[in-house]
DNA sequence: TGGTTTCGAAACCGACAGGTCTCGATGTTA
DNA sequence: TAACATCGAGACCTGTCGGTTTCGAAACCA
């Protein structure tokens, strides 16, 4: 799955010498998120994440060989996205899109996508990131949508005519959008609006 | 409305010496505009842009005095957003989102988008740009749909509890998405896609 | 104990970008 | 003609960033 030329430089077991301080990875991918949150790929200095990370740019480079690399472990690793994964059958289409609006915090939210804006500028001519992204942190969203429109299809909650991959893509576009070029917070009213408004577009006749 | 300070350094009138070449200000508008759409703020070198203008960097700095300032009035004129503005009133809610929707051509669609793509670093730090950006690219477009949106509520054509401020922004989200995030092709199924599913999202109740 | 590796810190290297300055040539004004 | 500003081109300065290397101290293994 992951690429092993452009990952994580392994500890060689059973040598001699001082072994490598695992609590330094932590660090390391922490202050990376965070940079990369705060202020996208180009304020992620490895200056700056050494810094913040308490520790040397040589302890980095003994682990990941480059930035790319380090940012691509970082989100892997990142954890966000995990949340998507489990959609519980409430049994109505409004039921399981309310509980995947919910199954994030506002804040995960505008941590992920400040995380993709972040990483934007990078994904455009790396086609390796991008696709560790879109896995990470966007594929399991729009999974967990089109799971729960298929459920409604599958109780005749929904027209056969609606397109349901076009659909799946309406919330994570608008909260992409709204949090990156409108800039308005993203309220409760404010996703149960969208949330009808998706019901409306599946039982368009 | 434009920042004077800020703005581009007006040739002082009545004065000797040799004249500015007007076709310079076009020549580098347009070279920073086709760098900016082809790989964003940081390929936009002042260096790339003087070569690709036929001039030098000081041609450049005599008219602009900053890279910001230069991005600002290349995005003020670059006329992209423009298509927007009128809406003929065709009748009927479905009739306008076409028009809307068939306004620009997929060419100016993407490059718009790539724009704002490119743009999106800088604009996360800077107000005035992100301002100007907002109102030259972005606006005109949601303002047309708002106005389309608003006949049909006149017309009765659209429930009264749908939040239009909402439903208008749902096109651009969606086209904003696909083309930075998805990255799949823009075509006429899709978006008439989307408009059917915009006027059901209306007539909801 | 001796050899090896990691630790954090800092010096260092090479590339490159924004911005300034200089150059000789060309226009423009008084 | 004299003074001056713009022209395109390129040298130049300065800061920054990714990445490498060096350093003494600490940790691990035989």
């Amino acid at each position: 799955m992951q690429d092993p030329g452009a990952s994580r430089i392994a500890e060689p077991p059973g040598r001699p010498g001082r072994r490598r301080d695992p609590s330094v990875d932590d660090r390391v991918i922490e202050a990376t998120l965070e940079l990369l949150v705060a202020g996208g790929f180009e304020a992620m200095t490895m200056e700056a994440v050494a810094t913040r990370a308490g520790t040397g740019k040589a302890g980095i480079y003994r682990r990941w060989g480059t930035k790319q690399v380090l940012v691509v472990d970082a989100v892997l690793r990142s954890g966000l996205g995990a949340s998507d994964s489990v959609v519980p059958d409430s049994g109505t289409l409004r039921g399981d899109l309310t509980a995947i609006v919910g199954s994030e915090t506002a804040k995960a939210t505008r941590q992920k996508t400040r995380l993709l804006e972040g990483l934007l500028v990078v994904i455009r001519e790396d086609p390796q990131l991008r696709a560790v992204v879109t896995n990470a942190l966007i594929e399991p969203r729009v999974a967990a949508i089109r799971t729960a429109l298929d459920r409604a299809h599958d109780r005749g909650e929904m027209s056969s005519s609606v397109d349901r991959e076009t659909l799946a893509a309406v919330l994570p576009s608008m909260l992409f959008y709204r949090l990156l070029v409108s800039r308005e917070p993203v309220t409760r009213v404010w996703q149960h609006e969208i949330v009808d408004g998706i019901i409306a577009w599946a039982q368009r006749r």
